[in-house]
DNA sequence: TCTGGGGTCCTAGGACCC
DNA sequence: TCTGGGGTCCTAGGACCC
């Protein structure tokens, strides 16, 4: 049996821990750039506000109803993730049984196999509990045959909170048929827009129960091979999306950003380009890899002075190193190298990001024909950077090229304060 | 005026190799 | 007139996820 456990609008949450006047209030928390609505309590949805509204769209509805809204603030949210999945791997001996997969940011599946069938409801229930004594953030769990499956019981244990406490065990035939008929296609975990209307318009199929009847032949046709030859199976009880391993390495890493406003000089780009070089080599270095690829892109939306419309143009270039490096320098180096061959004069560029790939342990590098110094001479230097700016503040130390001026940054004007992760920010009792 | 960011997996097709 | 077979690696594109 699998569990997956989901934290209740996570972000949201999050804002309300050093918020407590907004316990029953709508809350709603913006993406960067304060473009869109990402996260939602259920008194904001039940006031019509829709998952993935522009802001602007919205603003009317907000302010109307005295909605409290937050630009996002990834230093809390990843702290405060980082409590619970703590607190999961604590509750479920994780040491032991290594049973728990991080799946994101505020979702974790935990292999149950261990577990009588008997236990499961009240494990689920000590999960619930102690998660929201530890940490303050509410969770939804729900239990069954396999992960999407597991991911059904979640969501109806979350529909219902009241009736279900959050909490939701599908262990026999009886539960789960009544559990599936009551799930759309569309609300299956893998099941997207465009299979749903496939499945819909095309087949007349419109619940998982429809849908686990199929033949698995059917599905390798018409659902996207194997993908959908395993969405039968896991709706038929047959666990085949396997638990991975929590040290698997990123096999691409990727730094883009919408610009705060659209920007034209080739200096500002250079300056955001090589700060999203920067931010990635981190995480190539915190993963202990290095990278053999890098492409550059950048996103420009009509010409200058042109009047308004979203039509975006995507332009990228990719270019395989010498030899895999984590090393800032050489990266941000053939980053802006890649920049300035597709930079165009007058273009309005709005979103410019760029990607790591080829990666390779970093302890596999190997050393070949044309330098004959492996390319890490630069580890001692990097890891103080990144030490540095971990235990400061970010980017304490950065690279000349990233620049100063970041006309480019994005807006985040609502955003609360880093309560459990920076000294300068903790959280004061006023009077 | 304004619409996120960071990933995964799978398949097809081209380049290249022996 | 006739023109192999089997394989790997890479990239692009599509679909999906939170």
């Amino acid at each position: 049996m699998y569990a997956i456990i989901d934290c209740n609008s996570f972000y949201c949450s999050c804002e309300r821990l050093f918020r407590p006047d907004l316990r029953h209030k709508p809350v709603v928390v913006l993406s960067n750039n304060d473009g869109c609505i990402i996260s939602r309590t259920d008194e904001a949805k039940k006031l019509g506000i829709d998952m993935g509204a522009p802001l602007f769209e919205s603003r009317a509805l907000l302010k109307q109803h005295d909605v409290a809204v937050f630009s996002s603030n990834y230093h809390l949210y990843g702290d405060m993730s980082m409590r619970v999945m703590d607190t999961l791997r604590f509750l479920t001996d994780d040491a032991i049984y290594h049973c728990v997969e991080v799946y994101s940011v505020d979702e974790a599946f935990i292999n149950l196999d261990h577990l009588p069938a008997e236990a499961l409801q009240g494990f689920a229930e000590r999960l619930r509990d102690v998660v929201f004594m530890w940490t303050g953030i509410p969770v939804s769990v729900g239990i069954a045959p396999s992960k999407v499956l597991s991911k059904v019981a979640n969501r109806l244990a979350k529909k219902d909170k009241k009736g279900s406490g959050c909490v939701m065990v599908l262990d026999n035939e009886d539960a789960l048929q009544l559990a599936m008929e009551a799930t759309d296609v569309s609300d299956l975990w893998g099941i997207g827009r465009r299979y749903a209307r496939k499945l819909k318009e095309d087949y007349g199929i419109n619940t998982a129960w429809q849908l686990k009847h199929m033949p698995q032949e059917w599905a390798r046709k018409y659902l996207g091979g194997i993908v959908g030859v395993r969405m039968i199976r896991e709706l038929n009880g047959h666990s085949c999306i396997l638990m991975r391993d929590p040290l698997e390495k990123k096999k691409m890493i990727s730094t883009s950003r919408m610009f705060g406003k659209p920007v034209f000089d080739l200096i500002s780009i250079k300056e955001a380009i090589a700060t999203f070089t920067s931010r990635a080599a981190e995480k190539l270095r915190r993963q202990h890899s290095a990278a053999g690829s890098i492409s550059v892109f950048v996103v420009s939306n009509g010409i200058s002075g042109a009047s308004y419309s979203y039509d975006p143009q995507y332009i990228n270039r990719y270019f395989p190193l010498m030899s895999p490096t984590a090393d800032t320098s050489i990266l941000i180096r053939t980053a802006l190298f890649l920049v300035e061959s597709m930079y165009r004069e007058g273009t309005k560029y709005v979103k410019g990001g760029i990607l790591l790939g080829g990666i390779v342990p970093e302890n596999s590098l190997q050393g070949d024909l044309f330098s004959s110094a492996i390319n890490n001479g630069n580890q001692g230097l990097m890891k103080t950077i990144d030490n540095i700016n971990f235990s400061m503040r970010d980017d304490m130390v950065k690279f000349a090229s990233s620049g100063l001026s970041r006309n480019w940054k994005m807006r985040q004007e609502m955003r609360s304060k880093r309560s459990t992760t920076r000294w300068g920010e903790l959280f004061e009792l006023s009077n």
